[in-house]
DNA sequence: TGTACATCAGTGAACGCGCGTTCACTGATGTAC
DNA sequence: TGTACATCAGTGAACGCGCGTTCACTGATGTAC
């Protein structure tokens, strides 16, 4: 056991010893319960215990911090995609399976913005920063892409990179729509665009939800309307079975 | 000409005449440039050439503001899709004409989203203070919601309604989902949720492509995506004609 | 038609707030010899 | 193994900023008699 003693030791000790983690986490939280306006520098450093200054050791300002959270929420929002996938069980029939996987995909991301919606507002949020470049299948020249990409970059790049692995939400999305084709529900001459198309469609649903003219549906309206728009979705893309 | 001195005559006197709307003019260009966050009273204020104090004659605070701000900005959006609509010349082919009505809307709504991007994101940002109820297709009773509507009414509730004709874009929307069943290229049983499937797309999109993983799309590849997804979204909707 | 007076729509100074950030500093840590 | 010293990771006070909002006020307007 001696071997792992170092953050715990250090824990108490004038020197943190994972300050950075430790701000990012009370960041994090500050913007799980109010959203990336209340990510506040000063705050994140305050409940860590820890004087404001000492934040400038490990995140050269703000921006830097909040675009820590932003990438943590969106870890998060794939996280819970893939757990809501994990608890489907395979029937036998891939073809079903790959299908009723778009709806538990498409009800998780509804369902973590509605009830992670400080995450899912930072996960989204304008934050002049730029996430890493998606990679939609109707693209096929990858390399421009990259390229342009790291032209573009901001002053220190490093935490930015244009793999796959950064953004796995979409990734799983990727996933999705490959199987559908693997399984002969989705025609291949769909396929292009079909995952920024799902993407889109939930993704505006939430907001909409979220901000804008549907925000205050009674709740059994509400999920009604997620229901059929999720419904209608998938029956656009796939052909019947 | 005597009769229409009241605005002139009294601009430059002590008393403005047309206070409000001039500051409602104002913070609106904040949004336009800014987006919400540069929606400040006391600039506002400022460049109309009055205390921030006149200010509080004709708005209870900020956030009344704000909302006006919103309400306008989706006035805008609206009159973007209208005048996007006109310009589309009839075929003589009905059927037709609804279909390709939906992509021109489709298109102007993201068209509009890039283009005017603050205010966009002021219509649809988080305000607290809720908007107008929307009327989704799939939801038939309307009375209920009404009702529902105006118990959650903020203090003061006068202009707040839930008249379509305050929501002027959705307005639109019904109304081409509507002639897409009358010229028979929409299922009637695909009716129900259409409209709000369709917002979510474009509603979707457009902010996938501001804030998110498709922010940083190079240009030629992001009007494919946008072309690619309103493509999707409607045959995905329509009966081939 | 003039006048007294209530009301309306502005003013300007000030408040408190909390933020991001900088500064000069100091205690702890690790490394070369 | 001990020691000198560079470097690292914190501290606390302070700055400037601009905001929303309040206060006591005053000049302009409109109305009753």
């Amino acid at each position: 056991m001696e071997g792992v003693t170092t953050l715990d030791s250090r824990r108490g000790s004038y020197h943190h010893g994972d300050l950075r983690n430790a701000l990012c986490e009370s960041a994090i939280e500050l913007a799980r319960q109010g959203g990336p306006g209340a990510v506040v520098l000063r705050e994140a450093a305050r409940r860590v215990g820890v004087s404001a200054t000492a934040a400038y050791r490990h995140f050269t300002n703000h921006s830097e911090l909040m675009y820590a959270v932003k990438r943590r929420a969106l870890d998060e929002l794939a996280t819970a995609l893939r757990s809501a996938l994990d608890r489907d069980a395979p029937t036998g029939d891939d073809g079903a399976d790959a299908v009723r996987d778009v709806y538990t995909a498409g009800h998780a991301y509804i369902g973590f913005a509605l009830t992670e919606t400080g995450l899912f507002r930072s996960a989204f949020t304008h934050s002049g920063w730029p996430l890493p470049v998606a990679n939609p299948s109707s693209i096929t020249d990858l390399s421009t892409i990259t390229e342009q990409a790291s032209i573009a970059e901001p002053p220190r790049p490093d935490w930015v990179t244009t793999n796959h692995t950064d953004l796995p939400a979409y990734g799983i999305l990727v996933r999705l729509m490959d199987e559908l084709v693997t399984t002969g529900r989705l025609a291949p001459a769909r396929r292009d665009g079909a995952d920024v198309l799902a993407w889109s469609t939930v993704h505006g649903l939430a907001n909409l939800l979220l901000d804008g003219p549907l925000a205050r549906l009674p709740e059994h309206h509400r999920q009604a309307a997620i229901d059929r728009t999720i419904d209608l979705m998938v029956a656009g893309l796939v052909t019947p079975g």
